[in-house]
DNA sequence: ATTTAACCTCTACACTTGTAGAATAAAGAT
DNA sequence: ATCTTTATTCTACAAGTGTAGAGGTTAAAT
């Protein structure tokens, strides 16, 4: 299962609170917010897609993540490297950093990550 | 525009390929193949949405690519970046150099190509 | 010339997505 | 007790997606 679009954008907001009833969400949409039908029905389907629960207190819901961040995320970029990239991780690295605007001092941290990367194997 | 998820997939084959005809493209998909009246779909779709251009030969049609699989796959990360990592390039690398599974000797090429990208700067 | 194969367009249909009004319920304010 | 606010469910509807049959056209094979 998987989460469309506008979802996916509620999730990220769900994932930066970590716990929200629905005015904290909605709080968080930049003008024009949604209305708040809106946003109940995509947490409805998003309850029902299995990425988000919620804890019932008196009259509203307190909804939280069903998935982390990060394997969420990391599904995504898998899929992406094995759509564009043959599946190899590798050759998506060296493109990544040779295509994206990378400052130099960034470009020398990530040297410096990656050289302790190498060293832990 | 967008691509939806097949069509994506298509836009793969013929990006591997470069041009094709319908032929060519459904031999690329796995059993069981969909029907050929599908992928007409889909590509009719696509050069509706301006992602795919044809030459006319005879009775069919030699499709290829109007976007440039680079260009495609930029935004897709730059979107993935911006909402997965506060649209930090870097956090991202970083993120990416810890959570996949390159092995020693990949990680010593990145590194490498790190540091001519560094020089370039 | 007739049959066959390839492929295109049109049509269709169920499912998903984006968006929100109407109706309802409960909790808090007066 | 009544009004107001806030959240929830139901219903709805247009657009987009995944999938493919029916029907027509042309080129190739016999």
């Amino acid at each position: 299962m998987k989460l469309s679009n506008t979802e996916e954008q509620l999730m990220q907001f769900l994932w930066k609170k970590e716990k929200a009833f629905m005015k904290d969400l909605l709080e968080l949409y930049a003008e024009p917010k949604p209305a708040t039908t809106t946003i109940a029905t995509l947490l409805k389907r998003m309850i029902g897609k299995g990425f988000v629960g919620y804890i019932q207190m008196g009259n509203s819901r307190q909804y939280y993540p069903l998935v982390k961040k990060k394997d969420y995320f990391s599904k995504h970029v898998n899929g992406l490297i094995k759509n564009f990239f043959n599946d190899s991780a590798s050759q998506f690295a060296s493109f990544f950093t040779k295509e994206t605007n990378l400052t130099k001092d960034e470009l020398k941290k990530l040297k410096a990550l990656i050289d302790s990367e190498i060293k832990k194997k």
